[in-house]
RNA sequence: GGCCCAGUAGUUCAGUUGGUUAGAACGCCAGCCUGUCACGCUGGAGGUCGACGGUUCGAGCCCGUUCUGGGUCGCCA
């Protein structure tokens, strides 16, 4: 039978002991991180989620003691009491490395089985592997740190949006379906047979119902869920920092972002983020740095050579230009050493893999360039082309030649690839807004446009005028929060004047009826006098994770799902009682 | 769904040209040790080499299939 703690209650955790204990009394209770035993003095060092301290035990004072402390391994949770007293011997790499306990009553509270991994920081053992045992996972410093960061990160956000005169509101988690954006999970109804909830994959519709109930400036660490494929920085269930406000536009959003950020980097990290954030649009985004999230926090910006060499003869590049499209490279310095011919193979077939045709190259080496398209090149041109991207010797230069939309995001991918392979990415924080997002997107697919943020979103006042004439020159008030080219906010200003909401939704295609059934019980509500109105929504958990320089969303939040989207440890999704599926309604059809 | 990478002891890995009984470190177990803190020393246990099939006198290694895990693209308004 395992002890228990009758009689006594702890007096400290076990991190907390400093010199200034010494002499005191103290109980405290954790888990076993470590014995050593010297024979007629033992050692244990035990954990508690603040940190580590030693536990003595000498043979000469209470042999019964002592020989209980000799059958303790590993993970085993003991409760003891003794006095707090200075160590002989010191340990300046821990807090508690001044002070020692030395024990007079031990209690195994719990023993413990080998665990199938060490509980140490720095482990190797695989995630799966750590997964499964997830609590034990969660014992190690650093995942139990990152829990703890996350903590103080919720407990700030609260603070701020509470002084800033936000209040904070529960939405529904069982809401209607709607067939727009990312896929639902879905909740089978027992009492509407064949009707379905939806868990929300934002709470988008219903805090625009509240700014119309005149709330005026709501908040939520809401719980989101899709239904897509898992990534590192993708989960099915996320949690956004959800917020809205009436009566503004977007200057007042972004200052209250900014504000927020400012304040947790400050009260988390001690750092200070100087705002306001530095701010780009879309459209130089993505001629800049070729994404809509671009990292600032090096250059390598494209460049573009449309213009010169369209007219040089060289069929790859003017037919591309002379189709419509662009001509543009990228220069990566000092990379020749890293990049050989058969590295730069290598990048060609990256290429490839994220949709260019082929990638030309200047790769500048030894005294002379070597250009994979020199012999297209009159005299002189080479040289001009150098001078363009600013190469210089030791610099590889990348071109890539097709249709912008495809230039772009392709050398957008190279130049974070290249980055990441050069080592030159320093460790800073650098925030951005990224603004004026078009508001439709060309769907090659279903050859319409659709709602490249979502269809509440407000244009631009001076775009309105394109909405029926030109809809891919409507930029929109949306605007997205970037974090070394991570996008951690998305928000806009929303459309609250019906007729034009039923313009931007007849430019998506919809028809009135379909619109009415779709969205009706907001654009109903919006009858009954809407205030202006807009916010966004910040991922919590990738903030947290580029706050604690994890490379995983797994690594700060308490229970992941796999990159299957099951869980390790209880196998969920599983499948359930015949029963409940008849009360549902519900036949299984696997399909293949 | 496509592509890439990895599966050998509890864990992390090594394993040469296909050749005797598959190794190391950590962990685990036992013994010794009064100032350790990555304790030390001595000894020990621990393996369906992911699975199946094939080639071969002989397969951890070669070939095929398959399973599992991770990354990535598609997807994620």
């Amino acid at each position: 039978m395992a002890d228990t703690m009758q009689g006594i209650k702890r007096s400290s955790y076990c991190g907390d002991l400093r010199i200034e204990n010494a002499g005191e009394k103290a109980c405290v209770c954790g888990w076993v991180q470590k014995q050593r035993n010297k024979g007629a003095l033992i050692f244990i060092d035990l954990r508690d989620r603040t940190g580590i301290v030693q536990l003595v035990f000498d043979e000469n004072t209470d042999k019964a003691v002592f020989e209980k402390a000799a059958s303790c391994r590993s993970e085993f949770v003991l409760a003891v009491s003794g006095k707090v007293r200075e160590r002989d011997a010191k340990n300046p790499e821990i807090p508690t490395g001044d002070i020692e306990i030395e024990v007079e009553d031990l209690r195994i509270l719990s023993k413990a089985q080998t665990p199938p991994f060490e509980i140490v920081n720095g482990c190797k053992t695989a995630e799966d592997i750590r997964l499964k045992y997830r609590y034990l996972d969660l014992r190690r410093p650093e995942l139990r740190d990152n829990i703890l960061f996350r903590h103080k990160v919720m407990q700030v956000t609260r603070e701020y949006y509470s002084e800033q005169g936000f209040i904070e509101i529960d939405t529904p988690m069982m809401i209607k379906s709607t067939p727009e954006g990312a896929r639902d999970y879905i909740i089978p109804s027992r009492v509407h047979q064949g009707n379905f909830y939806a868990l929300p994959q934002s709470p988008q519709l219903y805090k625009q119902l509240l700014m119309v109930s005149g709330f005026d400036r709501y908040f939520q660490l809401a719980r989101c869920f899709r239904d897509e494929d898992l990534r590192a920085d993708r989960q099915p269930k996320f949690t956004q920092i959800d917020t809205e406000m009436s009566f503004v536009d977007v200057e007042d959003v972004l200052k209250i972002g900014e504000g927020y950020i400012k304040k947790l980097f400050a009260e988390t990290l001690n750092m200070d983020i100087p705002t306001p954030f530095p701010r780009i649009t879309y459209k130089e985004a993505m001629e800049r740095y070729g994404s809509d999230k671009p990292d600032t926090r090096f250059g390598m910006e494209i460049v573009d050579v449309s213009d010169m060499v369209k007219d040089w003869g060289f069929g790859v590049f003017s037919s591309a230009v002379e189709a419509g499209g662009s001509v543009r490279a990228i220069t990566a310095k000092n990379a020749a050493s890293v990049y050989t011919r058969k590295e730069i193979d290598k990048l060609v077939e990256t290429a490839k893999g994220i949709g260019a045709k082929g990638l030309a190259w200047i790769r500048w080496a030894d005294e002379a360039p070597s250009c994979s398209f020199a012999k297209f090149l009159a005299e002189g041109q080479l040289e001009q082309l150098l001078e363009k991207t600013g190469a210089e010797k030791g610099d590889v230069v990348l071109f890539v030649a097709d249709k912008t939309k495809v230039v772009l995001p392709v050398l957008g991918a190279l130049r974070l690839n290249i980055a990441k392979r050069l080592d030159i990415i320093p460790d800073q924080f650098n925030f951005l807004w990224v603004v004026e997002f078009p508001f439709f997107e060309w769907d090659d697919e279903s050859e319409t446009w659709v709602a490249m943020h979502h269809p509440f979103t407000s244009p631009l006042d001076e775009c309105i005028q394109y909405l029926d004439s030109d809809p891919g020159a409507v930029r929109a008030k949306a605007y997205d929060m970037v974090l070394n080219g991570i996008e951690l906010s998305s928000g806009s200003i929303r459309i609250t004047d019906p007729e034009l909401q039923s313009k931007m939704f007849a430019a998506l295609g919809l028809s009135p009826e379909e619109a009415q059934t779709k969205f009706g019980f907001l654009t109903d509500a919006f009858k009954y006098g809407a205030p202006p109105h807009g916010g966004m929504g910040i991922g919590l958990d990738r903030l947290v994770m580029l706050m604690c320089g994890a490379d995983s969303l797994r690594d700060v939040l308490a229970f992941p799902k796999l990159k299957d989207a099951s869980e390790a440890m209880t196998s969920a999704p599983g499948e359930v009682d015949p029963k409940q599926l008849d009360e549902l309604g519900i036949a299984i059809k696997i399909s293949e």
